[in-house]
DNA sequence: TTGAAAGCGCTAACAC
DNA sequence: GTGTTAGCGCTTTCAA
């Protein structure tokens, strides 16, 4: 009933040879009207499946791909993509792919620039890009694309049409997610917006989360509430915080779009009273705070993941012709002191 | 510098037969002690990954696998394992595969055991199952693994050593995270433990969930709350639940454990009082009351999820080898009104 | 105990 | 245009 039929099997059906069922499949031209029906009256009846499989042992081009992210030793939040990658490598093993990671400093334009360079020379087939930089990024793509090359982009949303496919988050939704988190951790009074651009600019990236943010709590429109935004840079940060904390007494709660709630929990841990916390990311600093219910919740952005499905996403496009789908956006995972170790 | 081996690269370099390689490889005995030390010299020096594609080509055996569930018409919670089904089908197209799924009638144990002989029948070479009536099960799975047929659970831990694996959550956890939920929800109080055993028992598994969020209340020790078990039937429900709403002036809160949080809500949500709501599920009634705020969080159990790795698992073992985890347990999701959207 | 050879489903080169 | 054939990496005969 289920029968599984092979090339062959329609070769013979429609009495023409294999190699004739296989230009009809592939579009190759070079066959007669008469084959052509032939062929495609069986295909219409039969269910034909081909065998991914099969069809790539024989292939024997390798394609080259490469991933270029921040260095995670300057920046942690990075670390999970390693092994992201090194999961999608193990798992397509038995194929002709070839994954080369590239690092770039964040806090470096031109690092991040001529990482890019570096790739170029490796004539890859696909580039897989976290485009911390916005404007060189768009640029290095358009090049990238003139080339040939198809680039991804993932964790960083990047408009450009020169960009296959993108996977990571909706930020201003995530935003709306910490809106509705710090509503209920918040009955009234002030709640602050705090962006900790530490070293290096993602600027973009942060106040698409302050805009859900805010968005939400214009949609409740509850009177108990007052939104402010504040943006500390790092050097300052804990003198500028601890002034910001003695100005606004009413502060209740407390929304840090980047990584760094831990650097904000360090503080408000101390005070006597109570100040609801909500950040981002799993790193080993804001988990420790998180069990000890010092930030209260964490958005788990799981760049991990993002960059498996990055990779997995072209490897499938160049082995089995897969559709790589233009926007891939992760769950936006919530995260408390009680189900964070099963995301680690 | 990373080449790949191939057998028959091994072969020469090692001066055998491709075949003696194979021999030693799957250790199929045969291979002269010389022959033995030549090949595994040359096995050492090189990282040999064999071509798993390439080794299930050759392959004819078709492996049969059977999933066992509650029929989603009748429970829709499981409406979701058919997609994660048919996805892990997809996925594994090219290979020799039969899966089938039987559903079994969750409010009659007798269903359950004739869907177990029906699928006897068939000879499998595994089972997929969801083991809700936990005595059955347990003799049912005995008689399985006496007859050298592999079974898997999920969804519902089974304490048997007939069972090679299990998929699912860990139900005392998520029991915790709902505590810490309803603690953020709820300064003091009252908060009810619901029980709503609709028709069918599943008692085990919510006392589970129970036990975890008691344990989480012990934990932070707080004398603001009052922890309360009611357990409700289904005809009755709707009056039973508004005496205990009166006997009870000081509810606060309410942890559902079982996916019937919207028929709570239904009765909550027309209170002057708000009633803080913890459910299980993303069934499309709860959902609605999500987006309303009358439930405030619902943790996701994932059934989708869970049978897809179920099926995947036991695939994986036959056509590659890879070991099945012996238990595999799958993040506990919170999910509010702002990021329902993206886990469905 | 060993090597040679056929064949899994598909592709591509090559005659005709 | 079309059919034949070799070969991808591996397994499994089968003959030696």
């Amino acid at each position: 009933m289920n029968k599984k039929y092979t090339i062959k099997d329609i070769a013979e059906i429609a009495g023409v040879s294999k190699g004739t069922v296989d230009r009809v499949l592939h579009k190759r031209g070079k066959v007669s009207k008469t084959a052509l029906e032939k062929v495609n009256t069986v295909l219409d009846r039969i269910d034909y499946r081909p065998n991914l499989i099969a069809r790539n042992l024989k292939n024997t081009k390798i394609f080259n791909i490469c991933v270029l992210l921040p260095n995670p030793k300057i920046d942690i939040y990075w670390e999970g993509c390693i092994d992201g990658i090194n999961d999608a490598i193990e798992e397509f093993i038995s194929f002709n792919i070839a994954v080369t990671i590239y690092f770039f400093n964040p806090t470096n334009t031109n690092s991040f620039i001529e990482n890019n360079e570096e790739i170029l020379k490796t004539s890859p087939d696909a580039v897989l890009i976290a485009p911390l930089f916005y404007k060189e990024a768009v640029e290095i793509v358009k090049n990238y694309n003139a080339l040939g090359i198809i680039s991804v982009t993932f964790n960083n949303y990047l408009k450009s049409n020169a960009i296959k496919s993108f996977v990571g988050q909706d930020l201003f939704q995530s935003g709306k997610v910490a809106g509705r988190l710090l509503e209920i951790l918040v009955k009234k009074g002030l709640i602050a917006i705090l962006h900790i651009d530490e070293d290096y600019e993602n600027a973009i990236y942060v106040q698409e989360k302050e805009k859900g943010f805010r968005a939400y709590f214009n949609q409740v429109n509850n009177t108990n509430y007052t939104i402010k935004t504040c943006s500390l840079q790092h050097p300052n940060f804990k003198r500028s915080f601890y002034e910001f904390i003695e100005a606004h007494p009413n502060l209740a709660g407390i929304f840090v779009t980047t990584s760094k709630a831990f650097q904000v929990a360090e503080i408000t841990s101390k005070l006597d009273k109570k100040i609801a916390l909500v950040g981002y990311d799993l790193l080993k600093s804001n988990l420790n705070y998180l069990k000890s219910f010092d930030i209260d919740f964490l958005i788990h952005q799981n760049p991990k993941r993002q960059a498996y499905l990055g990779v997995v996403h072209l490897i499938e496009y160049f082995i089995f012709d897969k559709e790589i789908p233009t926007k891939k956006l992760l769950p936006i995972d919530i995260i408390n002191s009680e189900n964070a170790n099963n995301y680690i």
